[in-house]
DNA sequence: ATTAATGCAAAGTTTTTGCATCCTA
DNA sequence: TAGGATGCAAAAACTTTGCATTAAT
């Protein structure tokens, strides 16, 4: 019989997905690094990877790749985002999509949908003319 | 006035693009650099980045970023992907989300929608049990 | 002939990982 | 006090870039 591994709680965990919860940013790795070391000076870089992975592989934290970086959120529930084209921020666009009988059927013909992301690109408000 | 750069047309730009014509399996730079060198034996790596990054900045190519790689699509079309999470392959599922009315009508209220891009994720019909 | 594009290799960027140490349970 | 997690730094992985050369127009 195999051990279980029982995971443990500890500051940089609890400061990182606490920092992830609180904002509507979808912040970088880099920036979630510089954030939580305001907090709690001693975190690495190594760490912080490393326990974003691990949330992300657990599914309590999502991920959204933009054309230059990988962006984090903490809200797992399925929704769209949308990214501008001209700053790169990264928007929720959660109402916007909730209509979509398909979506919310979860069934496509090549496989069973366990969740889906969606991305607009475009230009937001502060950056249209 | 300024000088207009004008583009030329090379047998390496011909098979990248023609490859990624040619497969519906989006794939990553690598797999286009390893395909295109069967037939250009010397096309070099770099060549493959910038060439794909070119037609990614010029909207003739799309990008899909999943959990492990970078994939490359030729079909520019707005249009969806199913990811399968055992083995990573990427799918396309065009026709199961036509009628969603929120993507035709590409308004949000965070900006001006000018492409989207949704991603499912789950097992496909090759990995489910 | 010009000069855009390539091949090559070096450099840059981002992320992962080995290991000694620390600290949670 | 056992072993999961961290900090550190080195390494890996991936992508970009400078430059001499090639080749498209």
């Amino acid at each position: 019989m195999l051990k279980q591994k029982t995971e443990r709680n500890t500051a940089q965990k609890s400061f990182i997905f606490g920092y992830l919860k609180s904002v509507k940013t979808h912040p970088t790795a880099e920036t979630v690094y510089k954030e939580v070391r305001k907090k709690l000076p001693s975190i690495s870089q190594g760490t912080v990877y490393r326990v974003l992975n691990t949330f992300k592989d657990k599914g309590e934290i999502q991920v959204i790749d933009t054309k230059n970086n990988v962006h984090f959120d903490a809200d797992i529930s399925d929704h769209a985002h949308f990214i501008c084209e001209n700053c790169g921020n990264v928007y929720d666009v959660i109402d916007e999509c909730s209509k979509c009988g398909i979506l919310k059927s979860k069934k496509v013909k090549v496989g069973k949908i366990n969740k889906y992301q969606i991305k607009f690109y475009g230009k937001c408000r502060n950056c249209l003319p």
